[in-house]
DNA sequence: TCCGATTTGTTCGTATGTATG
DNA sequence: GCATACATACGAACAAATCGG
């Protein structure tokens, strides 16, 4: 997948599949593409044959080369009665996903479905090659995780060109702005909101957030953290703000912790967490440090996965619907399906969307702040 | 047809067609063909891809171009570029299989596989179904984590029609003994057999085991608990073995712990868990009872998964390669499609099968015995 | 209808890289 | 290590079809 011939070959067909490149449209001359790639007119001729020979271009001798069109094809496809739903991630093993997809697959393959599973490793350069893996093939619904969904998405004309071929698809978790998409969420701000309010309610002033904020989940987490500060009139240190992304997970949301917590005047009696699973790497951290919880630091978590009731202290966290989530988003897309199949019948945009609102499940990680004060 | 590179094409399509090439017989190499016809290189290639393309021909760099075998859906399968695999799990939400999913997955993208997943919830019925869609379709290779692996298994038949129609599968975690398929698995036996013996050498006479035993792996695990025993010389109290169905793995095991631990005369100091989840319920359990790990009770895991760094004891553990074992198991499936590919070639079985051998991990949920025996 | 510019189709030559036996 | 065979890539030339003027 390094030689000229092939990265012609790619460039060109990604240009069909994003939209560049419509039906029965003149693509560029070989001259053109010679030019445009540094390349021989041979090379050129290596990668367009291939995509006549595969469907993607036909040629007409003296005219040019055009797009073809698969929409044909992809009807015969539909015919065929293989039904296939594609799940696309970002961490497969991430601790609560497996729940999400357990709920959707249990759903889909009642209903006849095949699922496939795809994971991005939040990587937008593969969720790219996956979509275009996705639209090269015949797929009846797509399911997917926004790859880094806080930034703007680079490969937007694929979710538009997903549209433009009528594949159904939703987002779970999270979504990006510029589509607006069906999509099946948690109120992620109310739930930090909710995260921050509870300690708030404690009598807690000084409380430290971890965020990450790469997707969309975490930047509005942190919002909801913010917007409860404020209600409450809670003045906000900057400093107990920390924002990290997939790159650093493992170490920066730690080092500023201990950070935090090891200076001389610090006043932290509460953290919210923007998930379990960093909570209680926290957990581990305040335990190393004899700070105790809920003791000396109450401290909220996000998802209430099992790693809530796993340790010494439960957690105080926010309910996500996670296996109900994948059930609900597998009916939806079963649903887009058949709409789209008598699309006679229903012409509605039928909207779907689903945001479930988030809860607080109170364990013993958190407790009210007595009137004296804890110092360090 | 009057072009020198379709006649060409024309010729060695004849000398398919009247069996003067016989199926994975090597044709005339380029240079050869430049000659016979007086057209040069590129001519010949020409000629040849299109029979390459067409499912006539099949090149190899370095060896030769050879005449394809068009009998059968083998001639379907390999035009229909897709390349398909099936994973078969028990649960997929299961805490160690998401990581053996994400290795497996990451190996297979790479190499341009795409990623169907079942669960069979360890039902046979599930199971069977499964079976049947995967044979009616066009899987190219299957993993399958067997379900309910330590009893007969009445899919028997559907695994024999698998290697009958030459679809390549294997197993990991366990497999059926009725098969001795191609499989990659954890030396449970020893696993067991390990887990005991460390808190046999630690001076714990009076130890309890825990297992699951409707699959292999667990009754394994107590083969090698048992061997243990018998090999250290110390008697085995048949109460303090328990064992455990998926149906009632949510309350037999801890029941029965409960009542162990509950009796007067209890002499218990070490318990063997069949793996960290349990394990961690126990501790739940110990730490409501007052009774301290590795204090009072010392406690072995199985899975070195996260669990055991997750409480405030840290689980001594065995550990399971999960990520690598898939990894493992998707280059075995990847050979072993592609030996079936070239079956004219290599002849012998090859046999693939893979062994891990387990290690311990030592944390603090153990610890020596004092002289001074622990009363109740 | 013809012309000329453009575009794809066919064919040759040459060179270097890489896998196989 | 070496010869063989296929893989990739460059350059050049002419043929055939198309399209606008």
């Amino acid at each position: 997948m390094e030689t000229k011939y092939s990265k012609v070959k790619q460039a060109i067909k990604s240009r069909i599949i994003d939209g560049t490149y419509t039906p029965h449209q003149k693509i560029n001359s070989e001259s053109e593409l010679m030019k445009e790639f540094g390349v021989s007119r041979h090379t050129v001729r290596l990668a367009i044959g291939d995509l006549v020979t595969t469907g993607w271009l036909y040629r007409e001798q003296g005219s040019g080369t055009f797009c073809a069109d698969r929409t044909e094809e992809n009807h015969n496809r539909t015919i065929s009665n293989q039904k296939n739903i594609a799940i696309v991630t970002t961490f497969i093993s991430d601790y609560i996903f497996p729940s999400i997809i357990r709920g959707a697959e249990s759903r889909l393959s009642q209903e006849g479905y095949q699922v496939s599973i795809f994971s991005t490793n939040n990587d937008p350069e593969k969720e790219r090659e996956i979509l275009e893996k996705i639209l090269s093939q015949s797929f009846d619904g797509v399911i997917v995780e926004p790859t880094k969904s806080a930034f703007s998405n680079p490969n937007i004309s694929y979710y538009l060109n997903l549209e433009r071929l009528g594949l159904p698809y939703i987002m779970i978790n999270a979504y990006y702005d510029e589509l607006e998409p069906i999509s099946i969420i948690v109120d992620d701000e109310m739930g930090g909101f909710i995260q921050a309010e509870h300690l708030i309610q404690l009598g807690h002033t000084d409380i430290a957030g971890c965020f990450k904020t790469d997707d969309a989940q975490g930047t509005r987490r942190m919002k909801g953290f913010l917007k409860a500060h404020r209600k409450y009139g809670i003045p906000l240190n900057p400093k107990n703000i920390i924002t990290y992304d997939t790159e650093n997970k493992n170490t920066k949301p730690l080092d500023e912790i201990e950070k935090i917590i090891s200076t001389k005047h610090n006043t932290i009696t509460g953290i919210v967490g923007y998930n379990d699973e960093l909570v209680i790497e926290i957990l581990n951290l305040l335990r190393a440090k004899k700070i105790t919880v809920p003791g000396d630091v109450s401290i909220v978590g996000y998802d209430d996965s099992f790693l809530a009731e796993v340790s010494e202290v439960k957690l105080t966290s926010i309910i996500h619907p996670k296996s109900e989530m994948g059930r609900a988003a597998a009916d939806t897309i079963i649903e887009l399906i058949k709409i789209r199949a008598n699309k006679n019948k229903v012409e509605s945009p039928y909207e779907h969307s689903i945001v479930y609102n988030p809860k607080l499940i109170v364990r013993n990680s958190t407790k009210g702040l007595t009137p004296v004060e804890i110092t360090s």
